[in-house]
DNA sequence: TTTAAATGTCTATTGATATAGACAACTATA
DNA sequence: TATAGTTGTCTATATCAATAGACATTTAAA
């Protein structure tokens, strides 16, 4: 933990250093000892007063990632980071695989649109043509883990939602809807400050950053069936491409 | 422009504002004008006070973004975000094509050492056996990209820093140690807020978001020969990675 | 030359952020 | 059972962030 935290930037110091506990947790920092350095060490270390750590710890501790025991010190309660691989196989609940004991994707809302602009060019769909979408929360063992926004072209998967919210699986639902195999064609990746509707659906401490996605699915013959911008709270994933 | 802003985050409102409206400018919400809305509109549509609309303004024009005139509004004076596919083939400088007139890798400073754990695991060789890591940061027109971190066995390309800083690119150095060739074997994404030093390295908006990549290279038999940790502003770049 | 619309500047007030110091309460250990 | 080390709580103060209102200044168009 080696650079120093800044000043009238427009990030509070607190969030700043809960933001940097919570990486070095996450990177097995504090693997030895099971516990974050005691406040006063935390406070020199940042070159900060014990009272801003204890906000930033205040916070970790709200998200669950630490318990602070008086008289103790503060134990590290989780220290998990999902990894998603991105290939042509790319999925969700799959992907995953062992790192968490149940996936679950939540239907939020859906509804018959007309594909804009930058759909139809995902879709290759002309704007204008019907599209499904659907508005989902993916969670691993009850835990939120991206907010998605899918497209699905209308004639060809208009049961889409009905499937997804039976299945909890977008891989199931296709399969429902007799798409037995499908690829990953393409991902964008940015990143951004969470807005407040994110923040309410991941159960995010509030201002953390999404890594946002962009994909596009397609079946074998590569005819788009999918387009969609995933939301994921990026400090409890990562991202890994193999090639 | 839909979601609104959040209060009491430890993240500034006027920083969360300049966030958005940086956002909106890249993704061409006001190309038809080439101007932001003016601040009253800004300030109705994020609920919050013309004042508060101003710091974020600021901010922006202190990045170069926009530049306010009296009388006329708020004109937009940049909006790029460069993208970086990543593929086996990825390359910093060539990946970038038409993009930018000009590319630049500049080497801040280098050293040799001993491998640690991670830097052991990427490059597939033995904790502690000599690597030549390399601090550099890498420019697109003169603006700053990314920071990089990358590490190489020494034995085999103990010359990197010095045909790195000739060249200014790590291919066509790798090229004048021997090695015509390579491809991206993996690469994990993650995204964290800036510290102090990235901050100044790549002249961001303090409390700016990076988008951090941790990359092995290979040569054509699979051999590693680079492990990397780079470090984008997220505001000037997106990943793509194609199938 | 008006006038409307936009940004620029100033004062004042409130709440959040950060620092500082003192001391209480609890835990583990010598 | 002391004691050192740790977190918890309280008070006080200074600065930053945000709101509010008033008015000046500049631009472009009527």
């Amino acid at each position: 933990m080696a650079g120093q935290v800044q000043r009238q930037t427009g990030v509070a110091l607190w969030r700043q250093i809960a933001d940097r506990i919570r990486q070095a947790i996450s990177a097995g920092a504090y693997d030895e000892t099971g516990m974050v350095p005691p406040e006063t060490v935390l406070a020199l270390q940042f070159g900060v007063n014990r009272h801003t750590v204890r906000s930033a710890i205040a916070a970790l501790a709200q998200e669950g990632i630490v318990r602070a025991v008086q008289g103790r010190g503060t134990l590290i309660e989780r220290k998990e980071r999902l990894n998603f691989p991105i290939t042509k196989r790319t999925r969700f609940t799959a992907g995953i695989g062992e790192q968490a004991r149940e996936m679950r994707g939540l239907l939020l809302s859906y509804s018959e649109e007309k594909a804009d602009a930058e759909v139809a060019r995902g879709l290759k769909i002309r704007p204008g043509e019907p599209v499904v979408r659907m508005e989902t929360v993916r969670k691993a063992d009850g835990r939120p883990v991206s907010c998605a926004t899918a497209w699905f072209p209308a004639g060809r998967f208009g049961g889409m939602p009905d499937a997804y919210k039976r299945t909890e699986s977008i891989t199931k639902a296709f399969a429902e809807l007799g798409l037995s195999d499908y690829v990953r064609a393409t991902t964008e990746i940015t990143a951004v400050h969470a807005d407040e509707a994110d923040t309410a659906a991941l159960e995010l401490a509030p201002g953390a950053i999404l890594l946002i996605t962009k994909a596009v699915n397609t079946d074998l013959e590569g005819v788009p069936v999918q387009y969609a911008i995933s939301r994921f709270a990026a400090d409890r994933v990562q991202f890994t491409i193999e090639n």
